[in-house]
DNA sequence: AAGTGGCGTGAAGGATCCGTGAAGACGCGG
DNA sequence: CCGCGTCTTCACGGATCCTTCACGCCACTT
């Protein structure tokens, strides 16, 4: 989870980059806020701390020109508790707002609370189709012509590094290091077990593969494209 | 737009209802936790203003029985400045946290915050179908064929993890996490026993499963659809 | 043309996991 | 203090899955 930070005092940002990597978040952080807009453009960034006490623009301004190009949750700092300045902030489109100085536990909790909502922006690959097969990752599902099929762990966790991997060749070594573990590299007989029981599920044939093809002395390739979604 | 208030004192109740309709919304309001799950169930509404210090449910409770079938912002009034409470009330799942006294502008615009970043989200049903079985969520109810079914908190807890994540496969560790807590992730044999009782309860087999597949060495999964209410 | 290594098939032993039944441990209220 | 419901734990038979071996087949080398 990338955060921006948006404040003019250095110790502050240094104070909150400490605290939030420390929480496992990635952290960019910037003085200005013309920098902070370049930067929520540029970064990405999952959520934004913004300090309305800068020195180049005004905050809700900075919000108004988040706002025309992102839903970024941002959450206000700032050492005004007037009310206007709330009820403007939030009006430019905020998410929240904490005046200083705040408790670092409160700060964490609320931008965990703001993180949670914009949630559903999971970028999961949707479903995978290829003919009348199905591939569903987030769902751990796979169909054939609508029937559910039934994989193995190890079955499904080979079928999934190899779909996400379309048309490249994987090496032996490289897919056993990857479905089995790092002790894992020269047993190509699993591999060659589980790729036979793969195909027969799926429906495919060795001899005339349409899925899975075999690279002699190297490794497999998954040559199917998956289908635009409907 | 709909706002629920649960609130236990008559004259905040008052005060906030003649603000809110005052500035054109639609405003229901409730004294007691138990009320206030059930008007989220019955009246979706479109946000919720909540009182931690009711008399009869602890106010994190009453959010996490919330969320349990609704996603509807959620902000926290509370006289308590104590911090432990607001990263408890903001990690149940509530959307802001305001202290009393609070500025009912700062209030208007807090609540215009949350409304506006809430967007178009469907109302997922508070009870759910599946064929003879029935779970209000909101009720914390399971019929079956009409009769109500008495589970343990343990086993609803459980159902209710499963059913609203219906088609997805859900990891033992997942599930431990989920229904036990963070401490637990191994101890597989609680879930053995409690999906048991589960689907004796429901009247599912596990040799020929209608609601509750094992999938062996990973979890479990909910493969009853929800049928659309009458 | 014979040899060799890699691959696909079939099958079987053994380890692991699951479903089942039941009993002890714990907290709560009468 | 005792009974009750709930949670936790154990043991065992059976099913599932992982691992391993043996045997043809083919392509390529020698």
């Amino acid at each position: 989870m990338k955060v921006l930070v948006v404040d003019d005092e250095p110790q502050i940002r240094r104070a909150l980059r400490t605290s939030l990597e420390a929480h496992g978040y990635e952290v960019a952080a910037v003085g200005t806020g013309e920098e902070g807009v370049l930067a929520a453009a540029d970064h990405q960034p999952d959520l934004m701390l913004l300090d309305l006490g800068l020195p180049d623009i005004d905050g809700t301004e900075v919000i108004a020109r988040v706002r025309a190009f992102s839903e970024v949750p941002v959450i206000v700092l700032s050492v005004r508790e007037n009310q206007s300045d709330k009820v403007a902030a939030l009006d430019a489109g905020a998410d929240d707002y904490v005046t200083k100085p705040f408790a670092m536990e409160e700060l964490l909790a609320r931008l965990r609370a703001a993180l949670r909502r914009s949630g559903p922006d999971e970028p999961t690959q949707p479903t995978l189709t290829f003919g009348d097969l199905e591939v569903d990752l987030a769902r751990r599902l796979v169909t054939r012509s609508g029937e559910p099929l039934h994989l193995t762990p190890t079955e499904h966790q080979l079928l999934e590094v190899l779909v996400t991997h379309q048309g490249k060749l994987l090496t032996h070594q490289w897919l056993l290091r990857r479905v089995w573990g790092q002790g894992y590299g020269t047993e190509t007989t699993y591999l060659r077990t589980y790729i036979r029981t793969l195909r027969k599920k799926l429906g495919d044939e060795a001899a005339a593969p349409a899925l899975i093809v075999t690279e002699p002395g190297v490794g497999y390739r998954w040559i199917a494209e998956a289908e635009a979604e409907a």
